[in-house]
RNA sequence: CGGGACGUAGCGCAGUUUGGUAGCGCGCUUGGUUCGGGACCAAGAGGUCGCGGGUUCAAAUCCCGCCGUCCCGACCA
């Protein structure tokens, strides 16, 4: 029988191709025509329209509500805060002319339509939003201002990758503002718990909460909170930040308020974020070399139902059959596709099927017909070490009677939501170690590294000096509840010697 | 912007050294046989060989220029 030869992919040998693999065989996304631009296709977009609806549920449950604002920042807007200008200058879009003109039949950019003022299209969106609040917000009770904003953001980055970092991308940011900076702080914390919240119970990926170093912060920030999950690599990556940004920006835009007092104060703010690059880092913490596997809440399909028949009266039965079948799924409130294509065999269907990630698939034909029951099968099953790709395949099916089986699907879906995030958490923690000396650190990052739990009282150049020597990079100053038992304590810094009073986490990062 | 590689059918590539009718695999179309883990047979459709110039009887192939893409570095949700 010929094989394909997409049917393997390597996934330890080679990560970034075995990356771009899934994403093609998933048929989630492709490099556009655009420089560093992504098309997202359907079934991915699928996947962003189910994070934006859990998302939205949750920041709706604190209390926030959805905004729009422009596309646009006139320069000037975003250079008032200096930091937050520095540190997005190098990578902004920017538009000059307002027209084109036609001259010898071609085309061009008409001089005399040049902007007075450039506009920057938005990196992010403080400076804008911020401009607008100075008008909503005179009262301390107009305060606190709680608003998200579901949007497009660019970044010209100087290499991009699928999903990860691409020049445009799409994300939502939550800008907030408060009268005090207790209230303020509690928000930043609150919004990185949504987020943690989400990740681990609907993404099914284990992250550390934290804070970033002063060198990593958002520009313009005071505090910059994050998640940090682990790929099937190894390599970190930053999931989600909360940013505590004081009063920099309401002095910037010069936003006031008049308190209980009467006194006039700047307001306090917040900024929070995630993006796309969600739908990378699923992508990365669960699939397999047989493509992509999505944990049940963010499946946009959660069953297939695949008809097996040969002759034309087997076809009739197994289809009317399988038609019933998909009623009473979907009646269950489970997304159920039929896959009634004709010319292209039940395996070729399956691999199709299983690359894009479907959690359970039905095969149903005339065998189960007489018996009244149901092929299920699972996407995945928990490895047992050492056995062959054939037990694995049969340990994924079941032929159960027809009412067990459907009535058995959503606690499946339950099961594997479950078991995925387990399977992911155990392997984090397998490649996460503690570690007092750099012998023993350089060899554990040769050796295919993780998550370095380290003493650290190095200065940002020190960082640096770091990242020069081992790719490793602070991932997070990690919250206090997030330090395992072997890494809590005092100690003394990995490279200075200096003493520290808690670990944090090194590691390699996207 | 510095270092490297590559542009040939929708996708993946061979052909370039040594100039001589534009090829292969996958996919696509039609017909038939198949159908419980990636089917097979037969017949088809699909190309200004990245762009522009030069050498030559003749250029995908040699020469010059340009454009674009990817990888490695600095930047990064």
């Amino acid at each position: 029988m010929a094989t394909p030869d997409n049917a393997v992919t390597p996934r330890a040998q080679d990560y970034p191709q075995w990356y771009l693999d899934v994403i093609k065989r998933g048929d989630l996304a492709e490099n556009s025509a655009v420089r560093g631009c992504m098309v997202i296709k359907p079934h991915g977009y699928a996947i962003w329209e189910k994070m934006q609806r859990e998302l939205d549920d949750r920041f709706k449950a604190t209390g926030h509500v959805n905004a729009y604002f422009p596309l646009f920042i006139p320069l000037s807007f975003l250079t008032r805060e200096e930091q937050h200008a520095a540190g997005f200058a190098k990578e902004c879009a920017v538009v000059t002319h307002h027209r084109l003109k036609s001259i010898d039949g071609k085309v061009v950019v008409d001089p005399d339509s040049k902007l007075e003022e450039p506009l920057v299209i938005r990196p992010t969106s403080e400076t804008i939003i911020w401009d607008t609040y100075k008008n909503w917000i005179q009262s301390y009770r107009d305060l606190p201002l709680l608003i998200n904003q579901w949007c497009n953001v660019v970044r010209w980055e100087m290499r991009t990758r699928l999903f990860l970092r691409t020049a445009e991308f799409l994300w939502q940011e939550g800008h907030t503002a408060h009268a005090t900076e207790a209230e303020a702080l509690e928000e930043t914390h609150r919004m990185l718990g949504v987020y943690a919240d989400f990740a681990e119970n609907i993404m099914a990926v284990p992250v550390i909460r934290g804070k970033k170093t002063p060198g990593e912060r958002f520009a313009g920030a005071l505090d910059t909170l994050c998640i940090e999950g682990m790929m099937q690599d190894g390599k970190a990556l930053q999931m989600g930040t909360s940013h505590y940004l004081g009063q920099n920006f309401a002095k910037s835009s010069d936003v006031t308020f008049l308190n209980k007092d009467g006194k006039r104060e700047h307001v306090y703010a917040t900024s929070w974020g995630v993006s796309t690059r969600l739908i990378g880092a699923l992508i990365m913490t669960h699939s397999d070399d047989n493509g992509l596997v999505l944990p049940p809440k963010l499946a946009p399909i959660h069953v297939v139902i695949i008809p097996i028949f040969k002759s034309d009266a087997e076809k009739a039965k197994v289809l009317e059959e399988a038609g019933k079948i998909f009623a009473e799924l979907k009646a269950q409130g489970l997304t159920v596709k039929l896959d009634d294509r004709e010319g292209i065999m039940p395996g070729a269907k399956y691999y199709e099927w299983e690359a894009k990630g479907v959690p359970v698939r039905i095969e149903i034909g005339p065998k189960d017909l007489e018996k009244g029951s149901l092929c299920l099968v699972r996407r995945f099953v928990l490895e047992i070490p050492g056995e062959t790709e054939q037990d694995q395949r049969k340990r994924k099916k079941s032929f159960v009677p027809r009412a067990e089986a459907l009535a058995g699907i959503k606690p499946l879906l339950d099961t594997m939501q479950r078991e995925l995030f387990e399977r992911a958490r155990q392997f984090r923690d397998k490649r996460s170690r503690v570690i007092n000396t750099l012998e023993e650190f350089e060899k554990f990052f040769k050796d295919g590294g993780g998550f370095a739990w380290v003493h650290w009282a190095g200065t940002h150049e020190q960082e640096d000096e770091m990242a020069k020597r081992f790719e490793t990079t602070v991932r997070c100053i990690p919250q206090a509840d997030q330090i395992p038992a072997e890494a809590q304590g005092p100690g003394l810094c990995i490279l200075t010697g200096q003493p520290s009073a808690q670990r944090i986490v090194m590691a390699r990062a996207y």
